[in-house]
DNA sequence: ACAAAAGTGTTGGATTTACACCCATGA
DNA sequence: TCATGGGTGTAAATCCAACACTTTTGT
């Protein structure tokens, strides 16, 4: 790379801007989540988005993303935030060539969020309706808007690679509470992957893989059924044995 | 993202190169080696890198990626190219912002690679000099270069994705020509892992792995031994049930 | 008492591992 | 005939899905 920068007689280096764009994930209702923006401005002004912004000069990717996300969720920094993926399409911003670095953030279950300092308001949508076919009108998984410029298919990189991680990593607590229980963690399984699984089973082998969880004493109360005891994430970063999808239902 | 570009009372959008890198493994001696250039201009002359180069305005990530490889390699299309990582920091390059986002390819094994069009010369070196910590001198693996920008950081996210996906997916093929036996392709675990594999089982394994290799008729001849069956890549995408690293040795 | 959720025990089938054994070729 | 790598058979160990069953709460 860098051919040349300092010989005149090189053509210019072509520039583009940088931005991050966060799929935040979360759990609400017993749906999948994601944190979108209505756009206030052209393009696609009016249609929702991810949020996300530009990087700034001194910054790192990684330091946009988590200060985009405080800025338009006011989420603590007990969130998980890693990069997914890049895009950066020719045409894909009609203004200018943007070349976006996209970040998965999953978080727990939280109240409605805040309005940001820029954005003109932030809201949880259910990903099913997103990224159904495109119905336009009133599709099986109930009315749904497109999402603008390309965040489409970087949401059904994000939901696809969460999907995945829950599989051989203990990425599902980042979803819970610091402190929850076995029920709240395969809840959290089915809902991601939208299958059912035996919570038998689950319990024996989720509280059998060494650094998965530790437990953190004490149990519910004032639940239905009998009280369950309470857990936090363990140290461990991949799972062995891994649970896999596919399987158990 | 994009609060404004229209407005002239905001300031300036922040601009950035963005250039594509390239992990390129392959098998050579019965090691794992990434081809290498050597840079011919500041900064960091004289010091290896990976190859790579600035995206085009007109062109998107993947086909700069190709270009570049092309270019350099003059590999022919049958070699698998995948969106590693993108890497930002301000300061990785001395001279401007950059933003490069890298590409992980794999390649069958090949005669020594020809000058590309602009690169002073073009080497597989053996990525276990390279990774190792830095011994500047003589190291247990031999002697070994420091790879200039965020290189070796780069490389190390490069091998790692590739060890991981040879669990799951029948990327292992994509280091073999395209009729191969399962000899060659238990070797190509065993060296990319840096494990030993006992044959027996990994025959019934990978010959049993619907879709992962479909029979090619015939069988080697001049070979020490029993002739071994051919066999191409097939179209499964994921492997199931997946080849457990850590097990088996 | 009943429903509901948590958690444990058990069992039959599938998978994995280790290794004995045979096959087909070059030297 | 031996060495070398290819390929199959098989038994013990292990893992896993299914489900019977007990525990502990709220109503």
């Amino acid at each position: 790379m860098a051919q040349s920068v300092a010989h005149a007689a090189e053509p210019a280096i072509p520039m583009a801007a940088v931005t991050v764009d966060l799929v935040v994930l979360t759990i609400r209702d017993d749906e999948l989540a994601v944190l979108c923006v209505r756009r206030g401005i052209p393009p696609f002004a009016g249609k929702l988005a991810l949020p996300g912004g530009f990087v700034r000069p001194d910054e790192t990717l990684v330091m946009a993303a988590a200060r985009e996300l405080a800025d338009e969720t006011g989420l603590p920094g007990e969130v998980h935030l890693e990069q997914l993926a890049t895009y950066g399409d020719p045409g894909r911003d009609p203004r200018l060539r943007v070349v976006s670095v996209a970040y998965l953030a999953l978080a727990p279950s939280l109240p409605t969020p805040r309005a940001g300092s820029d954005a003109a308001d932030v809201s949880w949508l259910p990903v099913a309706g997103l990224l159904a076919g495109r119905p336009s009108g009133s599709g099986p998984s109930g009315p749904s808007e497109e999402l603008a410029f390309d965040h489409r298919q970087i949401l059904a990189d994000g939901v696809e690679r969460a999907r995945a991680k829950l599989e051989y990593s203990p990425l599902a607590t980042a979803f819970c509470p610091p402190v929850f229980t076995v029920g709240q963690l395969r809840r959290v399984y089915e809902i991601v992957w939208g299958t059912s699984i035996d919570p038998r089973n689950f319990h024996r082998k989720v509280t059998g893989t060494p650094g998965f969880l530790v437990p953190a004493g004490g149990s519910t109360v004032g639940e239905r059924g009998r009280p369950a005891r309470l857990y936090r994430k363990g140290d461990a970063e991949l799972l062995h044995p891994a649970l896999l999808r596919g399987a158990n239902c």
